[in-house]
DNA sequence: GATAATCCTTCCAGTTGCTGGAAGGTCAAG
DNA sequence: CTTGACCTTCCAGCAACTGGAAGGATTATC
């Protein structure tokens, strides 16, 4: 399929999928007229991209995370310890995710006789504040 | 409190701490010697930052976020509204996460006895791929 | 078959959100 | 009173896109 196709199917913009094989994320092959022609184990990978992206991963992030499947000459040992150092990170992120939406939970319902809470971001945010 | 403190405190980098004052994110107190001076309200702020940004929010996004609270203009139902789009978002964030997670966690289980499955990214997002 | 619209290509410049380093002022400890 | 760890501003560079120009390919319409 084409790059637009696969932007729709990734929700990734074509600018982004190029940039993402300029920097070697993701190689694409090519149709005679020198299109980009993407396959769906492709686009799995672009939908994984712009997930993880928008979670918070960086790019180097990403690479090693794609490598963990891509790479057949990798030991499996190496591969499930940094599978493991990335799920305690998940984890990490859903409970500060949580958090922020328990704070503005918190706003949403002293929000109903127009009377809004001085700070509640310290309210909020004291719980886990002063971390290194 | 100096800088340096307020980026221990909050996990902000002083220089990061200094951008967000330029593009007016948040603005400190000068001490008689020209030097920056944080509170602790301050902090909370800055911790607050430091989250949201990890957490895949754009810039904007979380000066929307502070602005909710600081805002003394702003009627609540529009406060309300607007931290009701981001619980939602926030939601979405989490559930995508968890998927991650369980991505992983499935490439961990599987990789005991050295065979590496071949391809559970297509497995652990075929779910939600084909998503506008 | 010409033409127009809609793709696709590359390339180069601009934006966002930091991040590092230089040059210099301030402050607490010995 | 000097050394070292702070702080200041300014300017340059990097990461990760994003927009636009210039031009070729494909599809739709006349």
């Amino acid at each position: 399929m084409n790059i637009g196709t696969a932007s729709e199917k990734s929700g990734l913009p074509p600018k982004t999928i190029r940039y993402y094989e300029e920097i070697g994320l993701l190689k694409a092959d090519r149709a005679g007229n020198g299109y980009r022609d993407y396959s769906m184990t492709d686009v799995h990978r672009l939908r994984f991209l712009q997930r993880s992206r928008s979670l918070g991963f960086s790019v180097e992030e990403c690479r090693q995370l794609l490598s963990l499947y891509g790479d057949k000459k990798r030991e499996s040992a190496d591969v499930k310890a940094i599978a493991q150092i990335k799920v305690a990170e998940i984890d990490r992120k859903i409970a500060e995710l949580a958090s922020l939406r328990d704070m503005l939970s918190h706003l949403i319902d002293h929000c109903n006789g127009d009377e809004r809470p001085d700070c509640p971001i310290i309210d909020g945010l004291a719980g886990s504040a002063t971390v290194q």
